[in-house]
DNA sequence: CAATATAACGTACGCCGTACAGAGTTTCAT
DNA sequence: ATGAAACTCTGTACGGCGTACGTTATATTG
């Protein structure tokens, strides 16, 4: 599975490409397509069956043009991302209308990314440092602010805060998602997974009672999960102990 | 850059590779290499160059085959990467001596692994649900679990402070590693980055003053910072929370 | 109508992982 | 001692990728 990368070519035309502006070309045949098009086509490979198996090929076939036409809209694979991925971000819903102050806010940017990850999975293979500037993102970094905004926060501990809850549903939809396309790919479960392995690992010397910690935890956690991992749990988990913890710096500046 | 998958070929196989068990062959020549020596080889090359790099020509040129060679010692480079993965976690430090209860510990563990991860950025571009089953990745979960023993969790509330903390430290880690690889893909800062955009986004129309919460706490982190992102920051202020959060819940314990 | 700008396409290059077949080397059974 | 067997190593080849480049077809402008 590739990590692809943004950010390669022209910023200018990156720019347009994201908010949409076309250069108002007068002569020559009609295009065929558009750019709202190929992405829609793309994202919907993606979604589908991954970002392996997004290539400008494939695109290509599935808007039935031949593969270097998509380069006359778009000026490479990274920007087609690019938009791709601007274009998912924009499915995020702004916490304006939950009810009850700062915690159920951030709890619902959490919620919603989490949701958006597990629709668009192929997002998390996408490196986003230096992201592509569309107004998706622009929106969204907005409308994070507004949760914890006029609560007492200085504007770097609001800027902390929320990359601090988003990077968090981030970091656990990957686990999830990552389970998930495990499954898919070897057609195996986690627990048919486990069950294949625990006793070939006795048949190799793992150096004796080594581990009991593990050997305890290991066998709860995984009766608590019915799985080695439980994604879902860890989410919440980890959700409830971040704002408690928030909770507490919020306190402090009163 | 490729994220690569692991768990492809035949688990027992991948076992004896994790576990340095030797089939023990008695005839033909003698082999040139050696599992460890091929591990060693990609690993420098994974560090050096990044994953992308590292394929299976590249490391048979450094060290002086064939091609082809380095499938009589690893089934396919899923293996191969399985094995490195294992090898570079075994760089991990117990937290055991680390003085002053749970706190302390967990940090260390946390630290210790955003050292890792900025040793080896590459470990940030496997994916490891389903993780090899190495001797690294049993001693780790084993210390890690003894930084929260007997301090009143439960075996599943020990699993998921863990997972939170090592969690936390991969994600923040992956924003750091993201950034710096970004600057040397692009030969570009962060800075000359957004010096570039600034003027660009300008002459788009963004729709106006929609985004006033954004230009203002936007200006400070960049203030703050130096750049757009402030990684390292990030991580601080997010492992105070997390412990924070996990201290409300061992006292709640109590 | 001619000039020109644009769109679409075919071909080709250099990468990748690795299947496969063959050649060379060492050890075991006899 | 010798042939068979097991093992290592290698060369070739295939199908996939992104995309550079040059050519042809089409629409608009003067």
């Amino acid at each position: 599975m590739t990590t692809e990368y943004s950010g390669g070519g022209d910023p200018k035309r990156s720019l347009e490409l994201l908010w949409g502006v076309q250069p108002a070309p007068r002569r020559g045949p009609k295009p065929k397509l558009t750019v709202e098009e190929i992405v829609r086509t793309a994202i919907a490979i993606a979604d589908a069956e991954g970002l392996d198996a997004l290539s400008m090929r494939r695109v290509a076939d599935g808007l039935g043009v031949a593969p270097m036409s998509i380069y006359t809209y778009v000026p490479s694979k990274a920007e087609l991302i690019d938009v791709m991925f601007d274009r998912a971000l924009a499915e995020l819903t702004p916490p304006d209308d939950v009810p009850g102050g700062w915690r159920p806010k951030l709890e619902h940017l959490a919620r919603d990314n989490w949701d958006l990850y597990h629709r668009h999975p192929w997002l998390l293979h996408v490196s986003v440092v230096r992201p592509p500037m569309g107004p998706a993102i622009f929106a969204k970094y907005e409308f994070e602010l507004r949760a914890v905004d006029g609560i007492g926060l200085t504007d770097v501990e609001m800027d902390s805060v929320v990359a601090l809850v988003t990077g968090f549903a981030e970091s656990s939809a990957r686990v999830s998602v990552n389970v998930a396309e495990a499954e898919r790919r070897t057609g195996m479960s986690d627990v048919q997974w486990w069950e294949t392995m625990a006793p070939l690992l006795e048949q190799i010397d793992t150096g004796g009672d080594e581990y009991p910690l593990s050997a305890r935890v290991g066998a709860s956690a995984g009766m608590e999960y019915q799985g080695a991992v439980g994604p879902r749990h860890a989410f919440e988990f980890g959700l409830a102990r971040i704002l408690d913890g928030i909770e507490v710096l919020i306190a402090s500046r009163r």
